[in-house]
DNA sequence: ACCTCATTTCGTCATATGTCGAAACTTAGA
DNA sequence: TCTAAGTTTCGACATATGACGAAATGAGGT
């Protein structure tokens, strides 16, 4: 029951369903999510282990960045059957395709915040 | 996006999620339901309006009861994907094994609370 | 009309959550 | 080793949430 609710909080924020949407496209560092979300890097950091915690999404180091990808190994049953429905529910939100527009702009530039 | 994360945050609570549970064997009055979970009464009629408010659930007066069971309907999309992935998901839960219980039992007492 | 009982609404409270800025930590490069 | 840049941790704050009791509402029965 704790893990079923922690999971059910982890999509109960707009900010973390955008992040999750983006990494859908793939690995992101954490400089380019806040930009996107322009959200301060230390409440983007918090929602990423949030979203790590519940086994959403895997870090990978890489010198000073840190990226973060969808998991889609065999411990991640929960959202690989959430993802689908989200997909589905959410067909033209437009912060959603807003967001997949600057991901493509930001992943160009440099990444100095 | 606002209605996708009303219908997670309203799984984010293990009450509600036992009173799905509950709903799932048939309808129940708000005071079987508030003699399973043992809160306050104001406090269920909350969780249930909030409940009705995504569509996961209606409301049919009989008397001075008001009868709660699951939404069916076509408006009951979400519910409707979710709760098998929720039976999935919690498959022995101790808590929501003794409320079924408890429920029978309930269900064969007058209901003054 | 009045009374009773199930339910809802309201006000209040303690705790949880999302946000930020400052400081600490980590790694690469000079 | 020192500096720079990305990331995380910590402390503080405002708002959201879940709980209660008291009062209001609604529907039957006397």
């Amino acid at each position: 029951m704790r893990d079923l609710i922690k999971v059910f909080k982890a999509l109960s924020d707009p900010n973390r369903i955008r992040i999750l949407k983006m990494l859908e496209a793939g690995p992101l560092c954490v400089c380019e999510i806040t930009e996107v979300l322009e959200l301060a890097p230390s409440t983007v950091s918090k929602h990423l282990s949030l979203l790590r915690d519940v086994n959403f999404i895997l870090d990978k180091k890489d010198g000073k960045w840190v990226y973060y990808e969808l998991n889609k190994t065999d411990g991640a049953q929960f959202i690989a059957e959430l993802l689908p429905l989200i997909r589905k529910w959410l067909p033209e939100d437009e912060v959603i395709l807003s967001d997949r527009q600057k991901v493509k702009i930001v992943e160009r530039n440099s990444c100095t915040v």
